[in-house]
DNA sequence: GTCTATAATAGGATAGAC
DNA sequence: GTCTATCCTATTATAGAC
């Protein structure tokens, strides 16, 4: 049995949820607590400062990308066709649930105008995304027609995020989707 | 001559241009007090509250999206090609300078999550933005299509903003432009 | 490892002199 | 119409008891 009550890997779990649906900035430890069921200083006792919390969920949630999702673009044994609709479904699970967009994209939106520290994490992050979806695609076309629809396919998506956010309409999303065949 | 030293519409401007590189809300009164040259206090003087600014920062940036941009679509003298292209121009004017990105995207997803006030005036933006692609699109293909490849579009160029600003490199929105063709 | 208390600051907003 | 002074609140962060 665990010597805490709460554990540092259950923070973590539960304070990515609420950044993925409220944002970087927006979400203040006051709001996390609450979420958290711990003080907001207790915070202090696992992570440096807010920046430091905010780092290991974007690197948590790139790793859960990397693993859970990504990595089906690799099973060469299934047919292009299929990788890909798995790949749809399981980010749409992320990304169409409660209209809570993309958190990569929007620490992007959030904080590229100064200096952020985060944009590292989530450039290895879409790097690795494009990757996955150009091994995909390079099976029915060449290497670089590959890379290039993959970054189109990534533009489409979070363009079609945002949509579906300022209307709160999924079918953005799905229409999107739609339109990246193979 | 002017009874003031600072009119509002100056105040407006100055003000306008900053939220477009940093966001709504990481651009405090004492940054704009700062860039506008005038006390923090005074902006209550022309406005009532911080949300009321911004109101009319996107009221006005519409309104020039409107008059200096859609408008051009509709300028059925000249060959379809001819107007895309300018609009094209005309829009990396305000999205590409200085990587700031596109204000209206950018609080949608700052935002979204809270029953923001400003998501109706940018809902109008997009639906006239929308319509105007459609009117030049519609003049090769069905409606139902323009309408369509209207809104792929301008989540295409919304995603391309993200990467640019992501990755500090242009190369991304000239990318996506160049496979939007008529 | 968790709590209370509290510091320190920044940001939004108001009052009132001139 | 512009300024100084100030208030209020939220938020990040620290100190220290238990």
């Amino acid at each position: 049995m665990p010597a805490t009550k709460t554990s540092k890997e259950e923070i973590l779990r539960k304070s990515t949820h609420l950044i993925w649906e409220q944002g970087y900035k927006h979400t203040s430890f006051s709001d996390l607590s609450k979420a958290c069921g711990i003080q907001s200083a207790h915070f202090y006792y696992y992570f440096k400062d807010k920046e430091d919390l905010m780092t290991q969920v974007l690197e948590n949630s790139a790793e859960l990308f990397r693993q859970k999702i990504f990595s089906v673009a690799y099973r060469d044994e299934l047919p292009a066709e299929e990788r890909l609709a798995v790949i749809i479904k399981k980010l749409n699970v992320f990304y169409t649930k409660n209209y809570g967009g993309c958190m990569f994209g929007n620490v992007v939106l959030e904080t590229a105008h100064a200096d952020s520290p985060f944009l590292e994490v989530v450039r290895e992050l879409f790097k690795d995304f494009i990757a996955a979806l150009k091994h995909i695609y390079a099976s029915k076309m060449s290497e670089a027609e590959a890379q290039s629809k993959a970054i189109l396919t990534i533009q489409q998506l979070e363009g079609a995020i945002m949509m579906m956010r300022l209307y709160k309409d999924r079918s953005f999303v799905d229409n999107a989707w739609a339109k990246i065949t193979l």
